[in-house]
DNA sequence: TTGTAAGCGTTATCAC
DNA sequence: GTGATAACGCTTACAA
């Protein structure tokens, strides 16, 4: 298989396979030809490609017939040095991304790619967490912006990688409640998307307390996400100000295999529950799973059961989960918001924009 | 939301939000700082980061020492207009990807950091067809390499725009049967992956057939996938070689809703099967749905179902399928492996890897 | 409007 | 080994 999870390790060593010089006589290079044939200069030919730059409407028409005949088009690199914009967004993901998250980097992709960006993925390790070198070789790149989805980058790491550049850092803080960040994570100092989870909580709850729930789980996700923890918090919230006792809380981690098995430690060893919100939809599907065949109780009849995103699985009718979906077009389009607006000042002081969460009810509440 | 699916609308006009240029009183670039504080030439800067470059020892780890001070890494840009290697991978990927293509683009993306190559993601149309401008949009960022997951990049378009690039489509041909590409095509001059359906089918045949199914039916996939019609092609040899009547073939598109749907028309108005081979899990997963809920057949006891894939949701209890797997793993290592051969040697004639699919055996065939 | 020339950050070449 | 120097492909003052 492949090599161990060092980013490459000799530091920079760049990848030996030298492109043979070629001994073109004198060599011209394509944009050159195109200015020749053209009749123009060589800087016409980039003004050309800028819609904004000062060029006779016919030449520039010219220009970009040749260039299109020659199969020439201005190389960014090039561009990158010479404007300090590389057009270039890198994103850091997990190792192996859940589909929530696979959903997010293809919206995102897609939103950014019709802005004129492309994106530029980079992974952590297996276990989530940054190898050090990792912020480094994304800046080798010189990203014009920089968006993390993982809960494991620390924000003075990605301060120090990125201090002059422009990074957004999503998922902090989740509640115009939330404390904030400690002023000395160096937190505060980047843009941030929040997500309100209340509303959708808060309709969950009271569609399952007319249906006569009280006693509440709360399968937990990693306890390092802040989506976990403002859920885990916000619930609390929810369930205290209608007077209903407060959630027992399972650890979990996100994932399907540890939602089926801590449903079943809840139900064979612990005090069960008559709703369970797990903090994301994949984890629900294995509660759902442990409910249902290694449990042998009856969903929504016994347990309601609630999820977290919205995810296309959801609605396969083996699942057909009621969940509080977060809209992905919405948050994304709000990202790419704040990625241009700090483009095009990178000065400003740090901005934060909220999006909501709203109730999606399908059947495994009754 | 955002805008309308055009790269952008202004051929490669750029993001307009001009970098203060600073006003530093005779800019020393960071580079600069480092050979200096190291009392060396820039030159040496430029060697200490490149490990084959000769330059001794220990001025080579205090230049690195200093540039870790300093915070400095080489600039790709730079770097690339130098060497003509950007360290870059452009990986077209549908809109929107099936889980299949999410777990390949996680593997992938994380082989090729390991490498030292970062993953420039590319997205078609909605529809999957690809944006004319796409291409040169991609080849102007200079990819060392191109991988097309796609199904309806036209090969002589791919061809086109990377003529003496170093391009990898996967995906085509399937089967060493197969007839090959037309040579007309353009498609004979890429390297590419060839996956040998044909053991993980034959596998899954003896087995239906030792539980004595003989009416087979293939819910197909897109038809103009290769994954598709090669999964076709060879169900029907192997049954064919069996002496087993040929599968009822319903249309089909790799997804969850039409697999249903496609399955509700099968066993409603047509006749039906003892057992459905899906194209892909995820339209497997569908058909199990419709079978179990819509049409109260039991699987496995009265129709037997075999997926493609063995993606993660296969797993899940709800559907335990038996499916065909692809080693991701193998897979992306075998692909990695052709991008770094075709760099090392441009001018080596098309190459081909083959990997080979088995049959998981879970609880829907019986 | 247009062309000339300098410069973006890096590395390869070539002398030493 | 090492340092100057000339590319790499592009954009942008600046001058015309």
């Amino acid at each position: 298989m492949y090599r161990p999870p060092s980013v490459n390790e000799s530091d920079f060593s760049r990848f030996e396979a030298p492109v043979a010089r070629e001994d073109q006589p004198r060599g011209q290079s394509i944009a050159e030809i195109v200015a020749d044939r053209a009749k123009v200069s060589r800087a016409a030919v980039s003004r050309a490609f800028n819609p904004k730059a000062p060029l006779r409407a016919d030449k520039r028409e010219l220009v970009l017939r040749i260039a299109e005949e020659l199969n020439y088009v201005p190389n960014m690199a090039g561009r990158a040095l010479a404007t300090q914009r590389s057009h270039l967004v890198g994103v850091v993901v997990p190792h192996v991304c859940s589909p929530w998250e696979s959903l997010e980097i293809d919206a995102l992709t897609t939103a950014l790619q019709d802005r004129g960006f492309a994106t530029l993925l980079f992974k952590t390790r297996i276990d989530r967490s940054l190898d050090p070198k990792l912020l480094s070789y994304m800046r080798a790149y010189n990203p014009d912006s920089v968006v993390v989805f993982t809960e494991n980058v620390p924000p003075d790491q990605l301060h120090r990688a990125f201090d002059q550049a422009v990074p957004v850092y999503v998922d902090y803080p989740n509640e115009a409640t939330d404390p904030g960040p400690p002023p000395e994570s160096g937190m505060h100092r980047f843009d941030c998307l929040r997500v309100l989870q209340r509303d959708g909580i808060e309709q969950a709850v009271a569609l399952l307390s007319g249906f006569g729930r009280r006693r509440f789980a709360y399968l937990a996700g990693n306890p390092k996400a802040q989506a976990n923890t403002a859920r885990l918090r916000t619930l609390q919230q929810v369930l205290a100000a209608r007077g209903l006792p407060p959630a027992a809380v399972v650890d979990g981690d996100f994932s399907y295999q540890r939602g089926h098995d801590a449903t079943i430690e809840l139900f064979r060893a612990g005090p069960g529950a008559e709703a369970v919100f797990a903090a994301n939809d994949v984890s629900a599907f294995g509660a759902l799973d442990a409910l249902r065949q290694a449990l042998g109780r009856r969903v929504p009849e016994d347990v309601s059961v609630v999820g977290f995103d919205d995810i296309d699985q959801a609605a396969w009718r083996s699942y057909d989960l009621t969940t509080i979906k977060i809209d992905v077009e919405e948050r994304v389009a709000t990202l790419v918001r704040l990625i241009l607006q700090r483009l095009q000042n990178r000065g400003a002081p740090p901005m934060t924009e909220t999006i909501r969460t709203k109730l999606v009810v399908r059947s495994t509440v009754g």
